[in-house]
DNA sequence: CTCAAAGTGTAGCCAAGGCTACATTGTGTA
DNA sequence: TACACAATGTAGCCTTGGCTACACTTTGAG
C-alpha cells in the first residue's frame, strides 16, 4: 500500500468513467478502418461505376498491400465482397454501414464549415472526428448548424 | 487500365485531399496514446500527489503490463522519466503537452455541454475527438461556448 | 494476336498496443 | 521484525495496420 492515511483525494473525474471514456475510444478506433473504407468503396463506386484496389489505396493514402489485408478482413466480418482480380463490392451490411458513415461525414463537415472553419481544416478534422460523435452530439451538431 | 474512355468523372472529394487528412488522422492516433497517458499522470500527480502504475492502469482501462510497455515507450521518446518500483514523472516536455491537452479536453467537453450534451455523453465523445481538432477547430470551439 | 505495363496478390518484416501467466520487490501490520 | 499481499516487472502470445520486394494475371495498344 502506498496512501493509507491520506483521505483518498476527491476526484476531479472519476477512475471509471475516464476509464469506460478511454475504453469507447478504443472501441471507435477498432472500427475506424471498416468505416473509412466501406465510406471510400461507396464513394468510388458512385463516381467511378467500380471500386478498385488501386484506387483505394490512392485514396486511402496507403499501399496496395495495405488494402489487400484488410479487405479479406471486411470481407470476413461482412462488410465486403472480394473476388481475386475483381472489382470491390459492399454487402447489403457494408452499404447501410457507408451510408450511416457519409451521413455522419457530412454533418460533421458542415457543422465545422458553419463554425467558420475552412473546406481543407473541415475535411482533415472531420476525418477523424467523424468517427467519435455520438448519436446525440451527431443530433445537436445537425441542430446547431447554421445554414 | 481500365477504363480508357469515360471521361474522368469529376471527382466529389478529390482523392489527394481525402488521402491526406486520412494521413493526418493517422498521425494523431500516433500520438493519442501519448496525449491520455501524459494528461492521466498530470491529472493523478495533482489529485493523489504521485502517479503510479496501477492508479493509471486503472485510470486509463487496461492492465498494469500494457502501461508498463508503453511508460518504456513514452521514457524513450523523452515524454516521462520512470524508475523501478518509483512513481511515473512528467519531463519538462511531457509536462507541457500535459498541459495541452488537458486545455484541450475541458475546451471540447465545454462546447459539448454547451450543446445540450450531458456530462457523460460529452466525456466520452470528448475523449476520442480531442486528438482531432486543429488550433483553428478549438479557436472556433471556445468562441461557440455558450457559458 | 502479342506482350508490356498496369493491376493484383503474397511472403515476410516491423511497431503499437492489447492480453495472461508468472517472477520479483516493497511495505504495513500483526 | 517477519511476511503476506499489493505493487511492479517480464516473458511471450495475439491482432491490426503500416511497409518492401517480388510474383502472377489482365488487358489494351500496336
Ligand atoms: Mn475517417
Ligand atoms: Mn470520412
Ligand atoms: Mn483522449
Ligand atoms: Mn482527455
Amino acid at each position: 500500500m502506498k496512501k493509507p492515511l491520506r483521505p483518498a483525494a476527491k476526484a476531479v473525474r472519476p477512475s471509471a468513467l475516464q476509464a469506460e471514456s478511454l475504453r469507447q475510444t478504443r472501441r471507435e478506433h477498432a472500427s475506424e478502418t471498416a468505416e473509412d473504407y466501406v465510406e471510400a468503396i461507396a464513394d468510388l463506386s458512385a463516381s467511378q461505376g467500380e471500386a478498385r484496389v488501386v484506387d483505394l489505396a490512392r485514396r486511402l493514402g496507403v499501399t496496395h498491400v495495405t488494402v489487400n489485408r484488410t479487405l479479406a478482413r471486411l470481407q470476413r466480418e461482412g462488410f465486403v465482397s472480394v473476388q481475386p482480380y475483381r472489382a470491390i463490392f459492399l454487402t447489403p451490411t457494408g452499404l447501410k454501414l457507408a451510408e450511416e458513415c457519409q451521413h455522419r461525414h457530412r454533418v460533421v463537415v458542415a457543422f465545422l464549415r458553419s463554425l467558420g472553419i475552412s473546406e481543407k481544416i473541415a475535411e482533415i478534422d472531420a476525418e477523424g472526428i467523424e468517427h467519435h460523435v455520438s448519436p446525440e452530439t451527431l443530433a445537436a451538431l445537425a441542430r446547431h448548424t447554421h445554414r
